[in-house]
DNA sequence: AATTAATATTGCAATATTACGATAAAGATA
DNA sequence: TATCTTTATCGTAATATTGCAATATTAATT
């Protein structure tokens, strides 16, 4: 009746899934691509550059914080938000086993 | 009030977003790993194997034929699905790029 | 034409997501 | 301490997704 069935797939499918999941919204893939570009990290300009509201930037940081893409400190006044590189890399290498394993001749 | 804001995204995030939509359910993830594994093209034993009710498989399918993941073609009785290998390595790429272009000199 | 098997569509209920205004919390500054 | 700035949380409304029973469609077989 309408909520996923997870415990029916394997933890390879629910683990893509969950990080397709986050990178399955425009906001979110602008963040992580906007936060990456910057060589210092002061953050949260983010607010005008992705054009929604405080709230909302926050509940999709959120989201990607809850992956572990992000690491997040303190830094004087501002929290300061960065890539988790190894965390990057490990997604990275999941969507890239998955494209991989693709068999592909077949029809 | 709900509705997802695409029109303030790049057509490349949002893109990109679409495409992660599609993975962003085991299901989908499942479906396209076993279609990809049948070296002949035979399918839809996929109710059974996934383990979800006939029309759901035909609605994660359909979603995943939108994309263009899939090429459907008829042969003998069944309807018969198989990977779109070009729209599979366009999509391959998409992911690469934006876990390549990721700046991870930070904090 | 009638039957069978495979797939698609419809309709509906449950749940999840997206968005934002209002408000709270935390820390810096006056 | 009062104020300002930044970020988080709450509450709520709109929309989207997930899942399946019932039903329809399609094509092959009898």
């Amino acid at each position: 009746m309408g909520a996923s069935k997870t415990h029916i797939f394997s933890p390879t499918h629910n683990e893509l899934a969950h990080a397709a999941k986050v990178l399955a919204h425009p906001a979110r893939v602008a963040i992580l691509e906007y936060i990456s570009k910057q060589d210092a990290c002061i953050c949260n300009d983010l607010v005008d550059v992705i054009g929604l509201a405080q709230p909302t930037i926050s509940q999709h940081l959120n989201e990607i914080k809850k992956i572990g893409l992000l690491k997040g400190t303190f830094e004087g006044k501002n929290l300061c938000y960065c890539i988790n590189q190894e965390r990057w890399e490990e997604l990275q290498h999941s969507f890239h086993q998955f494209f991989s394993n693709i068999n592909r001749n077949c029809c």
